[in-house]
RNA sequence: CGAGGUGUAACUCAGUUUGGUAGAGUGCUUGGUUUGGGACCAAGAUGCCGCAGGUUCAAGUCCUGUCACCUCGACCA
C-alpha cells in the first residue's frame, strides 16, 4: 500500500488537474523538455522515437495514394506571403519575420514558413504548363514556425514539427476528391495506428483555413471532454491559382487554371495520444508508435540463468521485428515496472527464477494491468496477440469515453446547461449564421464549432441559437 | 497583450521577514548486501543563489533595472 501511494504522488492525478496532469506526464515520460526560447520544445528521444513511427506509418499512406516528397526553403520573402489576400490576414499575426543578414539589413523582410503554401504555388507556376503535368501530388515534412501567445508541449508550440501535403489537380471535382481522400487517410491512421476514435467534418465559414474554400477537419476528443484538431485538409478551388498565375494547357488547348489542395498533421498528435489514452500511472502508447513495444524485466538478474534467458526472449522477439528493450540496469524490479508503465510501453515481460523453472514468463498489459502466465515457447505468438487486443481496447475505451461526453441540445437553454456542466461534444441545428457561432461562443465561454459531420442528425428544425430555420446540424465543443 | 507566480546543486525545494561560513530530500559516482510493485548500508562528487548595476565592513537576503520560464485569461488555419 505505500508503494502504490508513492506511485500515485509521483504524477497528479487526471481528474485533480488534467492540465498539470498532461505537463507531468510530458516530462516525467522524458517526451519532451523546454528550451531556452519561449513556446519551443526539446523533443527528447523517447518523444522524438514515437514522432519517427508517425512519420513512418504515415508517409507510407501518402507513398500508397501517390503522393511524393520535396522540400521547400523555409524562407518566405513577404511580398509572396502577401499575394493571397487572406491567407496573408490570417498568418501575418503569427509569423517571425528575419529583417538581418550577416550585419546587413535585407531589402525585402524574409518570413519563417508558418505553412508553405505560397512556396508551393510558386513554384508550380514554374513546373505545370499542361494538363499532362497534372496532377502534381506533393508531401513536405518539416517545421514550421507560428509565433503563439499561449504554449504547451506538443499541443501549441512557437515551432512545430508537421507534414504539409499541396496537391494541383486539372478539375475541381478530382482536387475535391483528393480533399476528402486525405481526410480519409488521416481518419485510417488514427485509428489503425493511433488507436483515436474522432469526428470528422466539415469546418463553418468562421473557422476554415485562411485563403481556403472548404476546410474539414479530423476532431479526436481528449479523456476530459475537450476536442483537439487532430488534422486538416482543404480544397482551394482556384484561388490560390489565379493570385500566383498558375496555369495550364487543357485537353481542349485553352489556358486554364488548376484547383489545388493541401492538408497537415503535426506533432500534436503526440499530444492527442497523452490525453486520449493516458492515465494516473503515466502514459499509455498505442502499439504501432511505441519506440518500445516490450519491455523486458529480469528479476533476481544475478541469479545464474536469469539474463541469459532474459536475452533470449530478446532476441527472440527481435526476430519477430517487435521492437523490445531489455533492461537489466541494477534498479530493483519494482522501479522497473513502474517506470515503463509511466512510458507506456505496452507490454512487459517479468522472467526471474520462478518462471525459469517452470519455462513460463509473465506478461503484464500496460492497459488493463493483466498478467498473464506464458510459456516461453509461445512468447512470440502471445506478444503479437496481446498487442492487437491492445489496440483494440484502446481504441474502444476512447470511443466509449467520445460517446459518453457526445450530447444532444434541442434548445437554446439546454446548449448553455450542457456547455456549463458537461464537457465533452454537443450536437446541435444551426442556421448557418457566423453572428450564432459568435454568440454561442460568448455565451458559453469558449464553446465552438467543430464541425458539420458527413452524415447529419435531424435534431429540431431551427438553429439552437436564434430560432431561425436550421441549415446543418454541426458538432460544438471547446478546443485545445 | 492583461493578471498572478517562480528563478538557489542534475531534479523538487528550504533559506529572503530581521544582511554575517551555501542547505535538505531525491538523483548521480564507488563498494557491498539485495531483487516477483519505486530496496538497504557505507563512502563520495556537485553551486556565477537567472543576469546587470547600486547600498553596505559584509548581499542568496535590501534597492533599481533587466531577462527567462510557468499558470490563468484574451488571441489562436
Amino acid at each position: 500500500m505505500a508503494q502504490q501511494k508513492k506511485l500515485v504522488e509521483a504524477i497528479t492525478s487526471r481528474d485533480t488537474d488534467f492540465a498539470k496532469w498532461y505537463t507531468d506526464i510530458v516530462k516525467k515520460a522524458e517526451l519532451a523538455d523546454y528550451s531556452g526560447v519561449k513556446g519551443c520544445m526539446i523533443i527528447r528521444p523517447y518523444g522524438y522515437a514515437i514522432w519517427e513511427n508517425i512519420q513512418k506509418d504515415m508517409d507510407r499512406r501518402f507513398k500508397k495514394t501517390g503522393h511524393e516528397n520535396v522540400y521547400m526553403p523555409m524562407f518566405i520573402p513577404e511580398s509572396l506571403l502577401q499575394k493571397e489576400k487572406d491567407h496573408v490576414e490570417g498568418f501575418a499575426p503569427e509569423c517571425a519575420w528575419v529583417t538581418i543578414g550577416g550585419s546587413e539589413k535585407l531589402n525585402e523582410k524574409l518570413c519563417v514558413r508558418p505553412t508553405s503554401e505560397t512556396l508551393f504555388c510558386e513554384h508550380f507556376a514554374k513546373v505545370i504548363n499542361s494538363y499532362r503535368d497534372l496532377p502534381k501530388l506533393y508531401n513536405q515534412w518539416c517545421s514550421v514556425v507560428r509565433w503563439e501567445k499561449t504554449t504547451r508541449p506538443f499541443l501549441r508550440t512557437s515551432e512545430f514539427l508537421w507534414q504539409e501535403g499541396h496537391t494541383m489537380h486539372e478539375t475541381p471535382e478530382e482536387a475535391r476528391e483528393e480533399t476528402l481522400k486525405m481526410l480519409q487517410v488521416y481518419t485510417d491512421f488514427y485509428k489503425d495506428t493511433l488507436a483515436i476514435p474522432a469526428v470528422i467534418g466539415r469546418k463553418t465559414e468562421k473557422e476554415k483555413f485562411a485563403g481556403a474554400e472548404e476546410t474539414y477537419t479530423i476532431e479526436p476528443m481528449m479523456y476530459n471532454g475537450v476536442a483537439l484538431q487532430g488534422g486538416t485538409t482543404h480544397y482551394f478551388g482556384d484561388g490560390f491559382a489565379k493570385s500566383f498565375d498558375i496555369t495550364f494547357t487543357g485537353r481542349d488547348n485553352k489556358l486554364q487554371y488548376p484547383f489545388q489542395t493541401s492538408w497537415g498533421t503535426s506533432t500534436r498528435m503526440i499530444g492527442a495520444i497523452i490525453m486520449v489514452h493516458g492515465d494516473d500511472d503515466g502514459l499509455i502508447l498505442p502499439p504501432k508508435v511505441a519506440p518500445i513495444q516490450v519491455a523486458v524485466i529480469p528479476v533476481a538478474q544475478k541469479k545464474e540463468g536469469v539474463l541469459e534467458k532474459a536475452n533470449i526472449l530478446k532476441d527472440r522477439l527481435l526476430d519477430k521485428d517487435i521492437r523490445v528493450k531489455l533492461d537489466d540496469s541494477d534498479k530493483a524490479p519494482g522501479w522497473k515496472f513502474s517506470q515503463y508503465e509511466m512510458m507506456g510501453v505496452p507490454i512487459r515481460l517479468e522472467i526471474g527464477p520462478k518462471d525459469i523453472e517452470n519455462n513460463k514468463c509473465v506478461l503484464v498489459r500496460r492497459d488493463t494491468r493483466e498478467k498473464i502466465s506464458v510459456p516461453l515457447e509461445n512468447v512470440e505468438c502471445a506478444v503479437n496477440e496481446t498487442l492487437q487486443k491492445i489496440h483494440e481496447n484502446m481504441y474502444n475505451r476512447a470511443l466509449e469515453n467520445l460517446k459518453s461526453k457526445t450530447y444532444t441540445a434541442h434548445s437554446h437553454e439546454e446548449f448553455l446547461d450542457i456547455a456549463a456542466s458537461k464537457p465533452g461534444f454537443i450536437k446541435a441545428m444551426w442556421c448557418g449564421r457566423t453572428e450564432c457561432e459568435e454568440k454561442l461562443k460568448d455565451e458559453t465561454g469558449g464553446v465552438k464549432s467543430r464541425c458539420i459531420p458527413f452524415v447529419e442528425e435531424h435534431i429540431s428544425d431551427v438553429c439552437v441559437c436564434c430560432g431561425k430555420p436550421a441549415k446543418n446540424m454541426v458538432y460544438w465543443g471547446r478546443q485545445y
